[in-house]
RNA sequence: UGGGGCGUCGUCAAGCGGUAAGACACAGGAUUUUGGUUCCUGCAUUCGGAGGUUCGAAUCCUCCCGCCCCAGCCA
């Protein structure tokens, strides 16, 4: 993927235009460095990809590089599997971060050096209260703090304190080092914010070497500045942090300082994007992995049958911006069917089957049919459909009381199967028991074939089909989203995110067209006016392949059943 | 409550003193052997509100209102 094809759907904003003045400004002498600086503690979701396209994208708009970063700082909840899974993800999404792959655990050793620095230069000192205490001498929004009793050690015996805290000598919590900055900031931030903190636990890449880490204020900005990144893009919260960010950039770093520029995150209606909750619907066993279909995650979203093309269009068509946003769920999409539609071949399938025996055809006889895989497109060729005497259509597409505008096959009426005959019903068999509708027995019109009744007689409806002796059985769920719900425990406009446990819904049932036998995994169809599908990459089996629904055709899947 | 941000169509989002782009959604219509696709058409006399400056304001000024973020030894 060149960078032209990156560039060609995204719009100028006002980070573009911060970039263009600073660049304007020789800043960084007119170089452009970005970089993406995710913490591996949990897998990329959609929300990350806007962050991704972002950096990545602006870098190479400008002809500059964007770093990976993998910001672990905190030992808690990193490992190698969230890594990993983090560069496959953005190689997925089609960016590259070529040799510049980073870890901000990689300057554990210059971090501990630039605190020695600050520290010596009576910017920094080791403060013993504890974390109840440093609260509480924080003050509030509207009180101001209270120097810390150990603000004023000498450097001497802060340097030998921070020695022996990086030592182990301390245990955990018994002191920390902060920057030494300002208790009576309005800002809550800069009220001598922790830089360092003794905490021992196993780092999934330093293992035991260290005790005490850098805190996220101190290692981010310093990073980007090792980096030679030139603008530090990061979301909203970040605002208040701001300040120290260009603080610690100030009393360490001459030249190169770099920008930190902050946008507005992601929120998608109906979709938990929140890292905490996503965590926690894996770890409490409510989706099957951070790659269930039904996760908001890359990885889910790549399974689900999402194209990496649809994501970066979705990134570009959402914009950014600083207003606090709500993104509607159908944008996302709009996008995959559009991208979809391009490519993706057309084919039959019965979700809920009813059996139809043409009564007027022929008993064992079979015909093939050719079909092409694409109304628009002969390029993507024909597949072979058998036509035979007893067929499946979709439950729906039979109404024994038709509501107002409904097209399809009821008593009395016609209707066309797509890419056959048109047929007629005659009479319909019922369950005793239950009264339901259990098969159909209809008639034929030979001269159809091939288009309109000669007699011209109007057809309107087409339905698919399948034919019952040839069809493969398969399954395939269907989603429902992450449901964002009023929480019936909380006050009135509160609102919880939970999955709902219905939302995996597998149709064991449903039939296919045999040239469906040769799917392959990954592999996205329109099920005509079902939706698409997509064979399950993870779940693959030939013989009995199972297909997400990736998107409806309309905007709901009951969007058909509402007009009727 | 102190501080930091933000308020343009139902939802995103352009606009940067010269008279409200675009996308999604929605509503009509045309073509269609997918209720798909495609194609037309409509959809903010108005930019959170009120004043003011100006020939002219979404854009500048003043005040007000609303929403978000910050009191982790998370990021």
């Amino acid at each position: 993927m060149n960078s032209t094809q990156l560039n060609s759907k995204i719009p100028s904003d006002f980070i573009r235009e911060i970039i263009d003045e600073d660049l304007k400004m020789e800043k960084g002498e007119g170089r452009l460095a970005t970089r993406f600086p995710p913490e591996p503690n949990g897998y990329l979701h959609i929300g990350h990809a806007k962050s991704v396209c972002l950096n990545f994208g602006i870098a190479a708009q400008y002809g500059g590089a964007c770093n990976l970063r993998l910001d672990d700082t905190d030992p808690q909840g990193e490992s190698l599997e969230y890594v990993e899974s983090i560069m496959d993800d953005i190689h997925w999404l089609g960016f590259d971060w070529g040799n510049r792959l980073y870890y901000a655990s990689d300057y554990f050793e210059k971090l501990y050096w630039f605190a020695c620095e600050l520290i010596t230069a009576g910017k920094a000192y080791v403060c013993s209260l504890n974390a109840d205490e440093i609260r509480e001498y924080r003050g509030t929004f509207t009180d101001p703090g209270r120097e810390s009793p150990y603000r004023n050690r000498s450097v001497e015996e802060n340097l030998d304190l921070f020695a022996r805290m990086r030592a182990g000598e301390f245990k955990d919590g018994a002191h920390v080092v902060r920057a030494k900055i300002d208790m009576n900031s309005p800002n809550i931030v800069m009220r001598d914010p922790v830089i360092y903190r003794i905490k021992r636990e196993p780092h999934y890449r330093t293992g035991g070497q260290w005790v005490i880490y850098p805190m996220y204020d101190f290692a981010h900005c310093l990073s980007d500045a090792i980096e030679g990144i030139t603008h530090s893009i990061c979301t909203l919260e970040f605002e208040n942090n701001r300040p120290l960010y260009d603080w610690i950039v100030e009393q360490l770093i001459e030249t190169g300082r770099p920008k930190q520029i902050e946008f507005a995150r992601l929120n998608l209606s109906y979709t938990v994007l929140s890292k905490r909750m996503l965590i926690a619907l894996v770890q409490n066993g409510y989706v099957k992995g951070w790659d269930d279909p039904r996760m908001p995650t890359v990885a889910g979203m790549r399974r689900r049958g999402y194209t990496p093309e649809s994501i970066r269009n979705f990134c570009a068509v959402i914009g950014v911006a600083k207003k606090d946003n709500l993104v509607d769920i159908s944008v996302l999409e709009h996008c995959v069917r559009e991208d979809l539609n391009e490519g993706a071949p057309r084919a039959m399938a019965v979700l809920r089957p009813l059996r139809v025996v043409i009564d007027n055809y022929p008993e064992g006889q079979v015909e093939e049919f050719e079909f092409a895989n694409h109304p628009q497109k002969p390029e993507l060729g024909t597949r072979t459909v058998p036509f035979a005497r007893v067929l499946y259509i979709e439950r729906d597409d039979f109404q024994e009381n038709p509501p107002g505008k409904y097209k399809r096959l009821a008593p009395g009426r016609e209707v066309r199967l797509r890419n056959a005959y048109v047929i007629r019903y005659e009479r319909m068999v019922k369950d005793e028991a239950t009264g339901e509708v259990v098969e159909l027995h209809c008639t034929y019109d030979a001269e159809t074939r091939n288009g309109p009744p000669p007699d011209g007689r109007k057809v309107k409806g087409v339905i698919h089909w399948v034919s019952a002796m040839h069809a493969i059985p398969a399954e395939i769920r269907i989603y429902d989203r992450l449901f964002r719900v009023p929480d019936p425990a909380g006050e009135e406009g509160q609102f919880t995110d939970y999955l709902n446990p219905e939302s995996l819904e597998i149709l064991t049932s449903c039939r296919l067209e045999p040239s469906l036998k040769e799917t392959a995994p990954g592999k996205a169809f329109q099920f005509e006016r079902l939706g698409y599908f997509c064979a399950d990459s993870k779940d693959f089996r030939p013989e009995r392949p199972v297909f997400n629904r990736v998107a409806a055709l309309r905007d709901s899947w009951g969007k058909i059943a509402d007009r009727e």
